[in-house]
DNA sequence: CTGAAAGCGCTAACAT
DNA sequence: ATGTTAGCGCTTTCAG
């Protein structure tokens, strides 16, 4: 019981027994059995972390912004990822639970309302990210995409682009930047020319293939709106290999801000998400909420994209 | 007890309590306390993976092929990403551990001794993966880094380039290929032109600024040979934006076959790398491994990279 | 300040 | 086929 005590709580233990545990802890090479521990404290250090996808660099920049965050707190990431299909995260998230975190990091709002249900009865602080537009089961930490798209295009709309084609692997985000896309459009009495959508999981190479095709349905398009910035870069290689050019011919806007978007030798407008920040934020809410018995009124942080037009000039 | 057995192995309970158990389970929504399980076990139905980063998009491939081979075992995946940091590697592979995984895949196999020696005092099966020009510790999944070097700058030397530069943000195994990249040269009484190293991360856009300086420095070269794929496009976005043709005036050469490069606006020539099947082998020499009380002995594994020389035209 | 007792939820081994 | 005992390694509680 007193080594128990000395080798995490050194008080409440006299400084002879402590050194002398210590010393014999170091010459045994003694590691603390987690399982035990959490066993016993009905509770582990684990914080679940569940995103769709790995393949988006956003989710990496997220997790990364977690892991800074927890650094030296002695709480442990687990990664789970979905490939955005709602039955898998059910299961995964199902057996993160089994696990007795600390805490969930959930990616987005629209969960089944299964998943929600295991949510809110989970015991743990549970923080859904990267969205705002919905209802979260507690802690909140995001953007609303709604607004991203709305600003973007309004953006736009004052740059004096008219003629917008959508191009998009449409997951729930994206529809909700889509949405607020179309409703500044039609503030403005205008609406997409032409859209192309897919349920497949977004690329560079799916964004060349539907851009070729978009352009070759739609020659008169001034300005293309991605999904997100791998469709959009996929979008300008393909504008680069039938030489239009970029933006004088077609704009090519993206969403996220990657870093990538620098190197590419065309310029594209878009929307610099804060993912690292959500991560931050997130992470935080968690270990704010860590000593605590009773569970914190739930808390919701809004974040905003900054727009980046990438020396997009405005038309004449 | 009756209860206990029922819910895993419906043999030794007569089918009456079994399917009583069953039905007061799903009553009850009872979920089993995997903490205690692995408690009671002293091995739990985690398979611990750690890769150095999850921005280069091999890794994610990596783990996408393990979650495959596993589905359906009841075998948990669990990440741990070290970006590049022995001793980050170390750190998360001892608290892995401490949870009693199933097995462990590592990647590479230039761990430092004690990392070594961690892994090999643990009674568990381990899986190195992604390379082969070393000494494993248990069971290694890989190709050979030098070879996969060595092949490509034969193919390129039989091409007719005899100009190479390389650029590359050098982690252990790219540096292997430079190695075997260098020995062919030698064989044919060259060596590298000119060449240009970082230990930051790759990215597109190191890639881009280490080839805007490396071709000022170098305007002779015929052939720029990159640590990866996202190095490469970085030095072929560097080439297009100065208006260098590609791969007339300069070859660009990657590694790993990323799906991106084939929507890229310029051609370039790329080692395929079997990262997916990397995964699905390792994830199996586990799964075979999972009933044996012995350790059964170490199997290693050869894949070779498919060369793909995206279309390089001979040199005159 | 230290230790003895009990229990976290489960399972292997041994009765019955 | 089922139940009993003991123990996985740790912590909380309560006595000393």
């Amino acid at each position: 019981m007193t080594a128990s005590r000395s080798l995490r709580s050194p008080q409440g233990v006299s400084k002879q027994s402590y050194e002398c545990v210590q010393k014999a802890a170091r010459a045994l090479g003694y590691v603390g059995n987690p399982l035990a521990t959490s066993l016993s404290n009905r509770a582990s250090d684990l914080i679940g972390v569940i995103v769709p996808s790995m393949t988006n660099a956003v989710f990496p920049e997220v997790l990364s912004g977690i892991a800074e965050e927890i650094e030296g707190t002695g709480l442990q990431p687990v990664f789970g990822v979905t490939e955005y299909d709602p039955e898998r995260e059910y299961r995964i998230i199902r057996q993160m639970l089994s696990w007795r975190p600390a805490g969930l990091i959930v990616t987005g709002l629209d969960q089944p309302e299964e998943t929600r249900a295991l949510l809110r009865d989970a015991d743990i602080p549970i923080v859904q990210i990267m969205d705002l537009d919905g209802d979260p089961v507690d802690c909140c930490v995001g953007i609303s995409n709604f607004d991203a798209g709305k600003t973007m295009a309004e953006a736009l709309l004052e740059r004096g682009f008219r003629a917008f084609g959508y191009v998009g692997a449409v997951d729930v985000r994206a529809r909700k930047r889509l949405d607020g896309f179309r409703y500044a459009l039609a503030e403005h009495g205008l609406e997409f020319v032409s859209e192309k959508t897919t349920d497949a999981a977004s690329s560079m190479v799916l964004g060349r293939r539907l851009t070729e095709e978009i352009l070759l349905e739609s020659p008169t398009l001034d300005c293309l709106y991605f999904s997100n910035d791998d469709m959009a870069a996929g979008g300008g290689f393909a504008c680069m290999a039938q030489g239009i050019s970029i933006p004088d011919a077609v704009a090519i806007v993206g969403f996220n801000g990657l870093e990538f978007v620098q190197a590419l030798p065309c310029r594209m407008a878009t929307s610099v998400s804060p993912r690292r920040g959500i991560g931050n934020r997130a992470a935080a809410l968690i270990i704010a909420r860590l000593g605590e018995k009773e569970r914190p009124p739930a808390e919701t942080t809004r974040l905003t994209p900054r727009i980046d037009l990438g020396a997009i000039l405005r038309k004449e």
